[in-house]
DNA sequence: CTTTTTGCAAATGATTTGCATTAAC
DNA sequence: GTTAATGCAAATCATTTGCAAAAAG
C-alpha cells in the first residue's frame, strides 16, 4: 500500500522520503490535521521530525498537488489527501473541527466559474459553518476580544 | 449622512466614537481593506489611531454585526460594510486582490444548508479564485518555498 | 556525485492580550 | 460617575526563511 503513496510522490516528480510517507500515511488516518497536529501524531509513533519540516512536507506536496491545503479562517491551515473530487468542508465555530461535506448542489462543478468583476475565475471554494456534535448540545464558548464573526453567509 | 452610521452604532449597541465612524466612512470609500490598509488611509487624513487599536474597532464592529470580516487564505483579513446579502468573493491568486460576486446561482440563499456529517450547518461562505484585471497579462509570480495551491476547487 | 530534503534557529506578520488612560453616555 | 473604548507594549501563533548537514536518486 505504501507502495501506491511512493509511486503517487514519484509521479508527482517528489523524491521518496520517510518523512513524507509519514505525513501522508499519518493524513489518511487523520485527514483535516494541521501542521503541529500532525508533527505530535509523528512523534507520537516515534518518528522524530521537527515542526518545520511537517511545514516543508506539507507545503511541498501540497504544491505537487499530492494532498490540499484547506485553510478555514481564524485557525491553522489543515490537509487532506482527498483531491480533485469537489468536495466541501464544514467547520465547527465552536471547536475548529472540520468535516467533508459532498457537494449539496450535486455534480461537481456545483458553482460556475465566469468571468467577473474582471477577474478571470478558475476555481471556487465553499465552506459551511455549523456547530458539531461534540459542541451541539452545549457549545464550549470560547470568546476572544475581537472575535471572529462566523454567522453570515 | 455620518448620521445614519452613528445611528448603526447606537442601534448595534456600540457607542459612537470618531474612531469607529473613520473606520467605518474609510470602508465605505475602500472596501475589501485589510487592518494595516486602513490604518494608513486613516493617518494619511491625519487622524491618529494605532494598529491595535485599528484591529479592535474593526473586531467590535464585526462582533456587533456591523461590518463583515472575510479572511482569504494566505492574507490578511479584510473588512466591508454590506453585511447580509449574501454575495461573494473573488480573491486574485497573484496579488490578493478582492471582489464582490454577487451570487452566481441567482438568488440567496444559493447553497442550501443542511445537516450533515453530524454538523447543523447554519451559513456558507464561497471564495471564487482567479486572477484580476492587472495581473492577467503577465501575473507577477512570487513563490514561497511552502506556496500555497490554490488551483483546485 | 548532484540535487533535493531536512533540521534548526531566527525572522516575519497578523492578531491578541493586559492594563492604565481617556472618552461616552 | 460608570462602563466601554483606546493606546501602547509585549505576547502569541502559524508559517517562512536561510543555511548547513544529510539523504535520495
Amino acid at each position: 500500500m505504501s507502495v501506491a503513496i511512493e509511486e503517487q510522490l514519484r509521479l508527482s516528480g517528489l523524491r521518496v522520503t520517510e518523512g513524507r510517507l509519514r505525513v501522508l500515511r499519518m493524513l489518511s488516518r487523520m485527514p483535516h490535521s494541521d501542521a503541529a497536529t500532525l508533527h505530535g501524531a509523528l512523534r507520537a509513533e516515534d518518528y522524530r521530525t521537527s515542526l518545520q519540516s511537517v511545514h516543508n512536507m506539507l507545503g511541498s506536496l501540497t504544491v505537487a498537488g499530492v494532498i490540499r491545503r484547506i485553510e478555514p479562517a481564524g485557525s491553522a491551515a489543515r490537509y487532506e489527501r482527498r483531491t480533485n473530487d469537489n468536495h466541501h468542508h464544514v467547520v465547527c465555530t465552536s471547536c475548529s473541527a472540520v468535516a467533508d461535506i459532498d457537494c449539496v448542489v450535486g455534480q461537481a462543478p456545483c458553482l460556475h466559474p465566469a468571468d467577473a468583476a474582471g477577474f478571470t475565475i478558475f476555481s471556487a471554494e465553499v465552506t459551511f459553518w455549523g456547530v458539531c456534535n461534540g459542541c451541539a448540545p452545549h457549545p464550549p464558548i470560547t470568546i476572544s476580544r475581537n472575535e471572529k464573526d462566523r454567522t453570515t453567509a
